[in-house]
DNA sequence: CCAGACGTTGTT
DNA sequence: GTCTGG
DNA sequence: CCAGACGTTGTT
DNA sequence: GTCTGG
């Protein structure tokens, strides 16, 4: 599953990093602890690439209340066809979510450990999403997304057993084409990100705290943790 | 027909 | 909105 | 995802 | 244990 992420590069470098024409009057800040719920920036639409805020928890366009966001956080990609509250979106409303890395928590004998994964590279990457407008009772509009998980790679499933669906560079086009709808060849955009080019390192609990989204989040704990970290 | 669900994860 | 269960 | 709450009454 | 809040 994806429960928390970071989204700390400037506007301007996700602009010219993801092919963005447009930005949105608000861009969430940045966070080092993003949690459910939250503003999160996103990438919307094809021929005109904007940037966003969604907030996340998907509402579906049927919803009477806006509850059932805090469920709808992630979204199968082996389902997202099928399910009542995704196949709308899944056929018409792709985003894209630039992340600089996530958590993920691991379980051993002794507890949970916090684990921060991200890119070798260092550079961003697009994690694949979904969204809706959601029309509050009181006529007003509300965007929300969700972000959708697959099968973990081999970094993955020493951690946990299932990834967010990272984007190839090369396929983050098509799943924002709205013109594409084709169940089978968006599904082949969805493919684990190779393990080769992630990494991933034990981090303290202080993201455990969804309040706290400090750059002390996704540090490692220690050195020793830096230098025995898993790629 | 109407009522009620519509999700993922991990754990047992 | 649309499907499933009763 | 994890953390934190989990209640009612009457009074201000 | 389960739901809500962040």
């Amino acid at each position: 599953m994806c429960g928390r992420f970071t989204q700390f590069s400037n506007p301007d470098e996700l602009a010219e990093l993801f092919s963005v024409r447009e930005f949105a009057a608000f861009i969430p800040e940045p966070s080092y602890n993003l949690a459910p719920k939250q503003f999160l920036r996103a990438i919307v639409g094809h021929e005109n690439r904007r940037l966003g805020a969604l907030r996340w928890g998907l509402v579906p366009a049927w919803a009477k209340s806006e509850e059932i966001g805090q469920k709808l956080i992630n979204a199968r990609a082996e389902t997202l066809a099928e399910k009542p509250s995704f196949r709308e979106a899944f056929k018409k409303r792709r985003c894209m979510i630039p992340a600089n890395g996530f958590y993920e928590w691991r379980k051993s004998a002794k507890g949970k450990v916090p684990m921060y994964i991200y890119q070798k590279s260092e550079k961003p990457f697009a994690l694949a999403g979904l969204y809706e407008i959601w029309r509050t009772p009181a006529g007003e509009s509300l965007g929300t997304c969700t972000i959708v998980t697959t099968e973990p790679n081999s970094l993955m499933a020493s951690i946990h057993n299932r990834m967010p669906a990272i984007l190839s560079p090369a396929n983050i086009d098509s799943w924002l084409d709205r013109s594409i709808s084709e169940t089978a060849q968006l599904h082949q955009l969805l493919q684990p990100f190779p393990s080769e080019k992630m990494a991933a390192y034990k981090i303290s609990s202080l993201v455990n705290s969804p309040k706290n989204n400090s750059e002390a989040c996704f540090k490692p704990v220690s050195l020793s943790d830096a230098s025995t970290e898993i790629s």
